[in-house]
DNA sequence: TCATTAAATTGTT
DNA sequence: AACAATTTAATGA
């Protein structure tokens, strides 16, 4: 409803500006590459903040570039033509994604959107492809990538199938602490619970009281403006067979 | 640095 | 959807 004329990838050609050095840490796989090869990458990497509301890339579009977030959060869905969302997934900072489509050729099969103003950094395909070819540390970071996400979606599934709120909350924001997918995390989530509401598929009151409860249970920590994990492990598991809520 | 104000977020109905 | 309470961010002295 609130979209741009502008999306973010032609965002990223026009008003995008080379990232600052404080910003180039919040990009986990440069840490991986030999000199030379980082080197290519900062010549190439480009960043554009996106305001909320705003389209990052839209399903059908050829991709052109690598896309990861530096701040903010995306949310990522793949709601056909048919008009029936199916998956919805957060993307924080530190989540780099579109490996798939760049590694196919094929055109983007989601709509990517900013919950909030954010920060996007791109790595055109040119070097994407480079890198896979000159680049071991890369390819392995890609395939641990797409391995791990493999698992996020088959549980994002799990999840579209849960009845209880409190479960549905649960399961979601375990998968934004990822900590592979999403290492620029850490332990505090910055989201409100607004956003929150959006990516889950329940109102900010039902995920306020979901908070609370997982919160009463030792599992998180609510926070102004955000959510901290205590429990990885109790907040992934929550609600299944064999888990006692204590 | 501190006080004031506006805006955002939360907790609740 | 609406309300009050709380927290943060911005502003200027």
């Amino acid at each position: 409803m609130n979209e741009r004329m502008v999306s973010g990838l032609a965002a990223l050609r026009s008003r995008s500006r080379a990232p600052r050095a404080d910003e180039l840490k919040g990009v986990p796989w440069l840490a991986v590459l030999e000199p030379a090869h980082a080197r290519r990458v900062l010549d190439d990497l480009r960043v554009v903040e996106v305001q909320a509301g705003e389209v990052v890339c839209r399903v059908g579009r050829a991709p052109s570039f690598w896309l990861g977030v530096l701040d903010g959060l995306l949310k990522m869905s793949n709601d056909t033509a048919l008009g029936i969302p199916i998956t919805f997934t957060g993307i924080p900072p530190g989540g780099w994604f579109g490996e798939g489509t760049l590694l196919k050729r094929e055109p983007y099969r989601y709509n990517i959107l900013a919950l909030r103003r954010s920060l996007v950094a791109g790595l055109t395909v040119g070097t994407f492809d480079w890198l896979l070819d000159h680049s071991f540390a890369f390819n392995r970071f890609v395939m641990l990538q797409l391995n791990e996400r493999l698992g996020q979606f088959i549980g994002a599934r799990e999840i579209d199938r849960l009845t209880q709120p409190d479960q549905r909350v649960a399961r979601s924001l375990a998968a934004l602490f990822h900590p592979t997918l999403y290492p620029g995390v850490g332990r505090l989530l910055r989201i409100t619970q607004h956003e929150l509401g959006y990516l889950v598929g329940l109102s900010r009151q039902r995920v306020n009281r979901s908070l609370t409860t997982l919160q009463a249970q030792g599992v998180i920590v609510v926070e102004y403006g955000g959510v901290r994990v205590l429990d990885l492990q109790r907040l992934r598991l929550y609600g299944a067979q064999g888990q006692t809520p204590s």
